[in-house]
DNA sequence: CCCATATGAGACATTTATGTATCATATGGC
DNA sequence: GCCATATGATACATAAATGTCTCATATGGG
């Protein structure tokens, strides 16, 4: 869960190794706010090891937390896919990729999901999302990897809710990271039927 | 999504033909706290177009509203499954009658999903659902309508994704309720690969 | 028609979360 | 060692939701 967390902190110093106080927060809120989006300022303060009123400096009101912790999530889960989709070549290759590249970010994905921002620029982030997901399956298609009668919005809901799924089991000890994307993507095309 | 509150009322008296008070608030508390597990009893009472002071009667503690709307979730989707189940054959044949008979209920599915209760007879029931879909799973295999090989945990977290899809799907006006059920199994059974 | 009961409206106290301000202290750079 | 800055703790004001209570009224049964 704190795997990144470290990330880009104390590299030139060598000191407190600690990430800045708004990474920290940040972090909270996604881990206490995705499993309860009603959870109380005190509780990610608590959660960030930081006062209150500490969080409060940074971000003003908790709109201004929620926007920003939204945004860092759109942020992530682009900027992993982006890294991870670089060079694929297939359709089917870049949907793998995504997955492998996702579904690590599951608990991201659960907090996008749990929590809505009505700020301007992130509901035209979900869509431009949405979109790209469109046009994949639009791919996907064309390629005969996905079938050409199955409707658009079926496809990509499915695509989420196997990031979802395979997120579930990997945090709950029930799936070895390194088989989630394969297995997701493996019943994603060929279902779970025996025989 | 009002389509079955009238059931049972004014079955005798002929007269006002509104659910009881009850009931009604039971309602809005699906829809509103559904879409919002966060809603004040304010919303809950206006949308049951009952006062709020009415709704404390009934429901002394929002914790007491909670219960027994998750309690009614529960009711309604047993026995929806049960009525629909009832005289299956195989183990498919009961998958498929009970993917008809939740999807439609797919709020309650939803409310239950968004909403936790720790009254001890709730969280009783939950593993008893649990058990019977596992032991479904089972059967499944045993038929090999499922391979064996997939794991009992990834298959039920599929046929729940599978319920969900179908019922956001149906309820956006992307799909028609009589094929829901029907791509559903199929999705689940023979994925979305092509050719 | 009268009465028992249920309801809605409103007032009220209490709780909880939020947002602001102040102050003492620690930390890190100089 | 000194100082600027950031932080934590605390107090405070405000807002919102919750839960309780009272009272007027409507409704339905007798």
């Amino acid at each position: 869960m704190e795997m990144f967390s470290v990330r880009a902190a104390g590299v030139m110093t060598g000191k407190a190794l600690r990430p800045p106080m708004r990474e920290a927060i940040l972090d909270a809120a996604v881990t206490v706010l995705g499993q309860n989006p009603g959870a109380s300022l005190a509780e990610v303060a608590a959660r960030a090891g930081v006062g209150r009123a500490s969080l409060h400096r940074y971000f003003p009101k908790r709109s201004d937390l929620i926007d920003a912790v939204v945004r860092q999530c759109l942020d992530e889960t682009a900027a992993a896919t982006e890294a991870g989709v670089r060079g694929a070549g297939s359709a089917r290759e870049t949907l793998l990729r995504t997955l492998e590249a996702v579904i690590p970010l599951g608990d991201r994905f659960h907090f996008l999901m749990s929590v809505t921002s009505d700020a301007p620029d992130v509901t035209a982030r979900y869509q431009a999302d949405l979109e790209w997901l469109a046009q994949l399956v639009d791919r996907l298609k064309e390629e005969g990897v996905i079938a050409s009668e199955a409707p658009r919005a079926w496809v990509a809901a499915n695509i989420d809710a196997q990031i979802w799924i395979a997120w579930t089991e990997v945090a709950a000890g029930r799936l070895a990271p390194a088989d989630a994307a394969g297995l997701a993507l493996r019943t994603l095309l060929e279902g779970l039927g025996g025989r």
